[in-house]
DNA sequence: TTGAAAGCGCTAACAT
DNA sequence: ATGTTAGCGCTTTCAA
């Protein structure tokens, strides 16, 4: 690992100008044919990699795009997930058999904004540019965002807690940011969103009209735009139907997990027909605990979720659920961000994407 | 969109130097608190970012390690990911509803590489480094992969076709490498890989041992690292067990694709006792095949993957198959990174991680 | 076609 | 505690 050798060194052990030496491998066509076989193999004789940095410097911008997380998706810091051991080499180990693992990885991954970044990775990599990504948690998600910024041309963010809006904001008179799944407002960000009130108008349409259900639980964390807007298309169907709006749904919080909120409805004497959940991970957190109350699921009470993950497809019964284009989404995403790239001066674009409604079994539609 | 704001500019504004600017952001108590409230302001007036390029090439390092892709996990470009319409951002637009959806998407992510990647990105995170990924097609790929280098200060490759040692051997004589599921060879890079061999001992052993199977067809392309040592370990089970020991496998490739393999299976007056694939997506691929073709799994075949993705749960029969502790993986990896990078003078580093035998239903082994 | 030279924005001695 | 200054490696006019 010698000191990284430079356009300097190149140029020298070539004999020729550093300029020539960065034409090379700018303009290649610019430079005689001759020199630029010499240069080359000088360069390669020195494994010369270009620096990027200064590069970017130089140049202007980074050739790279961000992409960033914050701490709701990321797991808990319990560094569990590294505690493999390596085993020796050559040592012929004992390999453990066992019957299915009962562990719960597909829960947390791929959650949907796991998708969404797949859709980012493709594009990005179709267009020639990088991907940065970065995560942290709450505490330090200022600084480490500020970070990212520093090195790329545009920026995409997943939904986040507030706090961050002004950070953002500031960003955003400085490169290109495009919010993923937050309320579209004048807040000097593009924002690519999906058809949340449709998409659950249409599952709750479905129960009410195709399994003529009356008695329907919305259920879920409240906390996001998503949420919000789901609820209300949630609403919108009930009361095109003639049913009861309910005015609050049964909000999960840190004090109120879904466990809770089974125990609740047990203690009634009769169940919804339906839990609608805001969410494919809360639809599944409820068919577990209602599995431990040996409530049969869609038999006794049906339950729907949404984002279309596919942990909804692993689980029994198979969930039905909204799904969101998530992959598109991404696509979309970097779309927006090289387009406000080229264009700076323009001015920020929001984009709705369409949803699914998908008929598995968690609802009461029998199996394909 | 204004042009950047530097140290400069927050200089002149705060009245103080560029180095008391810069000494603000990158040790503020060595800054009297007075001058930094001061600094501060100024930047949050400016929206000033520090730019990582301008630092990167101060500083000699970039703080950010890379993770690249090469073309055997990309999607063909047949662009129609991208293809989902934006719907007006206040319609009610009309929302399909669709009888489970067909799609596959869940078996072409995650893959295995995706969950590694995914324990790259954690554990970046959680030691402060940004991650930068990257891919590209067989064609631009050492030009790419070169674009990645001069970002970075340690890179993480997935398996590549051949060509690119040379490529990454050079590269390795500038930053540290480590290769995931490469051969471990004494090529300057670092290594991580998985009990292969034995994992698929244990498998194949399953098979005869506890399902008196004694007629076993292994199947899969074989390009690849771990290929060959599966089935190494495939035959050596054979061997202990006393069966008659094939020499070669049924070996896929572009002209004889698993589909071909089943008609020429069928064609036969019998059918083996098991298929055991070479990897997950072969074996989901295989029992498509099979259904297609009337023939029951586990009824009349056995059939096992490795790997233990996602997809391998999804289906019905649920997939037996060798587990790789994917996650733990990339988790090891960036461990080896960080370490390389502190000691530069240390040498390459080769780390093999276990794997675990899931028995679930293809097998024949009942529902737990 | 190639070279000389002026930055790009920041860090880290060193000086004050 | 803060300011001065010399690079870091590359790109890009402008000259030759």
């Amino acid at each position: 690992m010698a000191k990284a050798p430079t356009v300097y060194d190149v140029a020298e052990r070539a004999g020729v100008s550093i300029a020539t030496v960065s034409m090379t491998f700018r303009r290649p066509h610019k430079v005689k044919e001759e020199t630029r076989k010499i240069v080359e193999a000088a360069a390669e004789a020195l494994n010369y990699v270009p620096s990027a940095s200064a590069r970017g410097l130089a140049h202007g911008h980074t050739g790279a795009l961000g992409l960033y997380s914050f701490d709701i998706f990321l797991p808990e810091p319990d560094g569990s997930l590294g505690g493999v051991a390596p085993i020796s080499t050559r040592s012929r180990a004992k390999v453990p058999v066992v019957r299915d693992d009962g562990d719960d990885d597909y829960r947390r991954f791929p959650l949907y904004v796991h998708e969404v970044q797949r859709g980012v990775e493709l594009e990005c990599w179709q267009r020639g540019y990088a991907l940065l990504i970065g995560a942290a948690s709450r505490a330090d998600s200022a600084t480490r965002v500020t970070d990212i910024v520093g090195r790329v041309d545009g920026l995409a963010v997943f939904p986040h807690h507030s706090g961050l809006g002004d950070v953002l904001e500031r960003i955003s008179r400085r490169i290109p940011v495009v919010a993923v799944s937050q309320r579209p407002q004048d807040d000097g960000l593009s924002h690519v969103s999906i058809d949340n009130r449709g998409g659950m108008r249409a599952m709750t349409q479905h129960l009410v009209a195709d399994h003529g259900m009356r008695d329907l639980l919305f259920v879920g964390y409240m906390d996001t735009f998503d949420a919000q807007e789901r609820f209300a298309g949630f609403k919108a169907a009930l009361r095109a139907a003639g049913l009861r709006v309910p005015a609050k749904p049964a909000e999960l919080t840190v004090g109120n997990d879904v466990e809770t909120v089974v125990a609740d409805v047990l203690a009634r004497d009769t169940l919804p027909e339906a839990f609608v959940c805001v969410s494919d991970e809360v639809a599944i957190d409820l068919m577990k605990a209602l599995a431990e109350h040996q409530v049969r699921v869609p038999e006794q009470v049906a339950v729907t979720g949404f984002d279309g993950v596919v942990a909804g497809r692993v689980v029994r019964p198979a969930l039905t659920t909204v799904r969101q284009p998530m992959q598109a989404m991404g696509h979309v995403v970097v779309d927006i961000l090289v387009e406000r790239i080229a264009d700076p001066a323009g001015s920020p674009v929001t984009r709705r994407l369409p949803v699914q409604v998908v008929l598995r079994e968690s609802c009461g539609c029998s199996r394909p």
